[in-house]
DNA sequence: AATTTGACCAACCGCTGGGTT
DNA sequence: AAACCCAGCGGTTGGTCAAAT
């Protein structure tokens, strides 16, 4: 329990920081910057540690910090990120513009987490109903909002109102989520092509437990939860990145004309988080089509696009693409969506033919469709064909 | 009015990983 | 390659304050 190097061979303060002290700390780093950290109580006139400085600075003192409480919006995007990220609390917390990874950790362990342990206690309860979604303890919230009733339907009207259009419908992003989080897919009974539990279970072991996958509308009336009326305030898409793959080779798939395939699509086991379309237009050279990758970056990884000719580097944060829950295609991108999902599923084992009990099934994050969509074309020639993603992690 | 309890949160501690020597 | 330094991270602690008893 000693101290650390920095501090053990000058008397230092510690606890609570005083005006003055603050005071001095904003005066030295707003005129020249902290530099090293370890030298900056010295300059700084502070009889404290380097780290405590910059933990004061970075945690109280920097001038970009939001203060006051969390807003619903925040507790709602917190929850996401945590059932998606867990304790990475700095990570979660530069989704949240002002507030630390402190101040993100100290709210989940004092409220949050409290909230949370409720709800389970009162699932405990009632051992029929699944576990309610953690947003519904927030009832304002401007997210997906599943009630108590696990039951929600999406109707083709409430579609409307939300996707603005049936045909983004098609484009409900469901995340194979980790077995903890929330939402239960629930079998009405009607008729009509739905997703089984075992199809479910092929999605999850093919995209794993943070992987994304598009829906098409008509598996998507056998899911229930209801959603907020509120206005949805969806965090700005990135823009989609594309690959040409063959995923029925091992190997990168070289059509010859110096496009390579991504290392993230081997056989049809997807990496986590890519989207899959089908390219009809190279049919010939293969018995499969070759496939175009859509790459969603893996979650915890920063993907960087290499510049082109025509645009800079892009930095690619995964979490603005699941945590948003939705990409838009335009059409008619969104036939070959639906396409390729009929394609997938083709290649799954055939279904069980019984019902699974809402217990069976995989535990599923749904996110509603962005209302503001943010179109991303495929190239539309060979020539714009995007270098290979860099994975900067 | 005094004491206890619990919530909140600023600050600390130990660890890790990256960079440098 | 090893040692060292430093920044950053997550878990934990302890002080403060308000509500409850």
């Amino acid at each position: 329990m000693g101290h650390h190097s920095c501090c053990s061979k000058q008397k230092v303060k510690r606890g609570l920081w005083s005006p003055e002290e603050d005071e001095k700390l904003i005066n030295y780093i707003s005129t020249y910057g902290h530099g090293c950290w370890s030298s900056v109580p010295k300059l700084a006139g502070l009889q404290r540690c380097g780290k405590s400085c910059r933990l004061r600075w970075i945690n109280y003192l920097r001038p970009d910090l939001k203060r006051g409480s969390f807003s619903q919006q925040e507790a709602s995007l917190i929850i996401e990120l945590h059932s998606i990220l867990g304790n990475r609390w700095a990570q979660i917390a530069k989704h949240l513009p002002g507030r630390t990874d402190n101040e993100v950790k100290n709210f989940w362990n004092s409220s949050i987490k409290k909230r949370l342990l409720l709800s389970h206690a009162h699932d405990r309860h009632h051992q029929h109903m699944p576990p309610p979604h953690p947003l519904s303890i927030f009832p304002q919230d401007h997210l997906l909002h599943v009630s108590q009733n696990p039951n929600f339907y999406l109707d083709e009207a409430r579609a409307e109102s939300l996707f603005g259009s049936l045909n983004l419908q098609t484009n409900l992003i469901v995340a194979a989520a980790a077995q903890h989080d929330q939402v239960t897919l629930q079998s009405d009974g009607s008729s009509g092509p739905m997703l089984s539990n075992l199809e479910l279970d092929q999605l999850h072991s093919n995209f794993g437990p943070l992987g994304a996958f598009t829906l098409n509308s008509h598996q998507v009336p056998n899911l229930y939860a209801s959603f907020y009326d509120g206005p949805l305030e969806p965090l700005q898409l990135p823009s989609v990145v594309h690959h040409q793959v063959d995923v029925f080779k091992q190997e990168p798939h070289d059509r010859g004309d110096g496009i390579h395939g991504s290392q993230h699509a081997r056989g049809t086991n997807i990496e986590p988080g890519s989207v899959v379309v089908n390219d009809y237009g190279d049919k010939s050279d293969h018995i499969y089509p070759p496939t175009t990758v859509l790459t969603m970056p893996k979650l915890c990884d920063e993907m960087a696009v290499p510049a082109t000719s025509s645009a800079p580097q892009e930095i690619i944060d995964p979490l603005l693409c699941l945590g948003n829950g939705i990409i838009h295609y335009q059409d008619p991108l969104n036939m070959q969506l639906r396409n390729d999902y009929n394609w997938l599923m083709s290649t799954m084992p055939p279904s069980s033919s019984s019902s699974p009990t809402p217990s069976q099934l995989p535990n599923i994050l749904l996110y509603p469709a962005n209302p503001s969509p943010v179109f991303t074309d495929l190239p539309d020639s060979d020539q714009h064909q995007p270098a290979p993603l860099v994975n900067l992690k």
